[in-house]
DNA sequence: GCAAATACGTGCAAGATGTATGTAAATGGG
DNA sequence: CCCATTTACATACATCTTGCACGTATTTGC
């Protein structure tokens, strides 16, 4: 989290841990499947995260809106953003890293998609929420870097409420 | 290009290029910086591609929308998808790797808001030129991973669609 | 024509990863 | 309660990789 896994040597995680590397290659294949489960818990702690802010809110909009926050809101521990849209993609493959942030509210922007725009076909829907999600991702990218994070989330509402409430042709 | 840089070691590398491994260190401080030179040559050709194909189109829509598919067209190059939106943010960090694909067409991108979008603050306008630009990456991304070319391309146009032509309210 | 810079090639040293091997502790069936 | 098996480590090693130091040939420029 503090300098990326390509400059943190297994022995230095083992001296942290105060265990040797015969424990870590006990516990773990190899260093990509330790890194793997370090991911999946920040993932997981992310939607947990998301999970608790939405739980009660029982309007859709106002949902999605609590659910963005949180999200953004999640996103501001450090390192977590190079760990999860930096380092994953690369170390663990394209197909793991998005399995990994699928349940980060994806869902509910799917659903908020379906009701907008029932119109169209889920294929089309689909698309459309992996673009959002992918905005999503890379403003908060840009806050972890020093991007105002204020101004991220209003464009941020800006697209989505563009694309939830736009006069988009039928496919 | 073909198995990730990871798992390109040196020795293959000047192997392949007919060369020792102190002809590359003399040409390069390290790999990272090999590494760079590649990802700036691929960038450029899309850059050079998205010119080429939007240089003579005069209308501002058409040029987005010809600057699009160029866009598109360019990343089907096998493996340059991963290698510029999984490897460069990795290898190089984030501030290196947006500065590569900003001149990605992500300038026509900026200019279309503006003209759409007159009331907006330029630091609106930024924001949501890098979450379109990111919109963009991820089609990419998933039209490489096996998505469905003429549906990310559908739900690009959608997206920004709504965007020039939504009734966002102002800041 | 010569000095300096450039363009390589060779050899080496440090470090990293993964695996093979050995040992102690926990577990579970009879 | 005892023994066998599995689990949980630690140690040592072999392989690979990177970057640097050093040596040499070629080109450049005054």
């Amino acid at each position: 989290m503090e300098v990326g896994v390509a400059d943190t040597a297994t022995p230095d995680i083992v001296r942290k841990a105060g265990v040797t590397r015969g424990a870590l290659y006990h516990h773990f294949a190899d260093k990509t499947d330790l890194f793997r489960a370090v991911a999946q818990g920040e993932a997981k702690a992310i939607a947990d995260h998301i999970d608790r802010e939405t739980r009660d809110v029982t309007d859709p909009e106002m949902a999605m809106v609590a659910g963005s926050n949180a999200f953004f809101d999640a996103m501001l521990v450090p390192g977590r953003v190079r760990l999860l849209m930096e380092e994953a993609p690369a170390v663990l493959g394209h197909a793991e890293a998005v399995a990994l942030t699928r349940a980060n509210g994806s869902e509910e922007l799917r659903d908020g998609l379906t009701e907008a725009l029932p119109d169209h076909t889920p294929e089309h829907i689909d698309a459309l929420t992996n673009l959002l999600s992918a905005a999503f991702d890379r403003a908060a990218l840009e806050i972890a870097y020093g991007g105002d994070l204020a101004a991220y989330k209003d464009a941020m509402h800006h697209l989505v409420g563009d694309v939830l409430g736009g006069s988009a042709k039928q496919p």
